[in-house]
DNA sequence: CTGTTGACCAAGG
DNA sequence: ACCTTGGCCAACA
């Protein structure tokens, strides 16, 4: 049999990912955000993981998520400069791996 | 079983 | 603006 999993936990990572592909070009949302509005309160890192999970050719924009600093919470070396691109290419400003929240927040 | 590790966060210093 | 602490919770060693 395929290794048990607790049912939740893929549902949550479902919700999670349904959240994200609401994000629209151009605007940007939190790790804990997401989680909120995903109903998972407190859960930022589940979002993390949820995304981390995501194979290359997703349609998941995974780039639109930030931390609570505005700031790209991936490792210099690839992720993190592919994330950056990819969100000037949508013309949304970063600089020194940081976005203005006040400007580019994704609101509901 | 316990301990560590995260694409996190808010609050305090 | 930076660092630490406590909270969060699933995966792993």
């Amino acid at each position: 049999m395929t290794p048990r999993r607790p049912a939740h936990s893929l549902a949550a990572v479902h919700a999670i990912w349904e959240v994200v592909l609401l994000v629209p070009p151009g605007r940007v949302a939190t790790y804990g955000q997401v989680a909120h509005e995903a109903g998972l309160p407190g859960r930022a890192r589940l979002v993390g993981k949820a995304l981390k999970l995501l194979p290359d050719d997703s349609p998941v924009p995974w780039h639109r998520v930030l931390n609570a600093s505005g700031r790209i919470s991936l490792p210099a070396g690839g992720p993190r400069e592919l994330q950056s691109s990819l969100l000037s290419a949508e013309g949304v400003e970063v600089r020194e791996g940081r976005v203005d929240l006040k400007r580019f927040r994704w609101h509901p």
